[in-house]
DNA sequence: ATTTATTTGTGCGTATGTATC
DNA sequence: AGATACATACGCACAAATAAA
């Protein structure tokens, strides 16, 4: 289960980069593989963010270089964020 | 006025960033200044993509590290872009 | 080759919030 | 208070690529 708290002030799309970010960082999601589907990760967010939403997410994490979106495949991790990335994990305001 | 052909392979808004990107490399809006407003960018383009489709290639410059939305004031150029920086202008395929 | 399912990509309309002037 | 302008978020639709049957 994700959780994104939509009374924070952080976005829900840069709670989701972070907490996709982390995994990825900590070796959840290696380097090759795939994560979630979008509507995966919509459903493990308990339907808190529309898919709409989480393709933001991932479109920021697409920007750092760290995943790539193939069509009809999936979203591929290519790279680890690097230790200056932002990760405001825990900027929340609620 | 901004030709956008809604025929190409050439995602809009990546067309649309193309031109704003080789507007800023060739100076005609310089690094400190504001680029049209999202809305004005959408007449130029004669109503050929939304407001929303404007914001993508705004979204993609911003990744790329050439401007920086404020709110409540406009876009801004912070950078040119650089020699490497994508330039698909010519990839139409209509 | 066609169909079906999955998955990402693109685009629009609308609403609300926030910031600046 | 009002106008302007960007930011975030949702829902929907269709396109395109992939994969399996």
């Amino acid at each position: 289960m994700i959780e994104i708290d939509r009374e924070s002030i952080t976005p829900m799309y840069v709670q989701l980069a972070s907490v996709l970010r982390e995994r990825i960082r900590r070796g959840e999601i290696p380097v090759g593989r795939r994560i979630p589907s979008q509507h995966e990760l919509e459903l493990e967010t308990g339907g808190a963010v529309s898919r709409r939403t989480i393709k933001s997410a991932i479109g920021a994490l697409e920007a750092e270089g760290i995943v790539r979106g193939v069509q009809g495949k999936g979203v591929f991790v290519i790279a680890k964020p690097d230790a200056a990335a932002p990760s405001e994990g825990g900027m929340t305001a609620g």
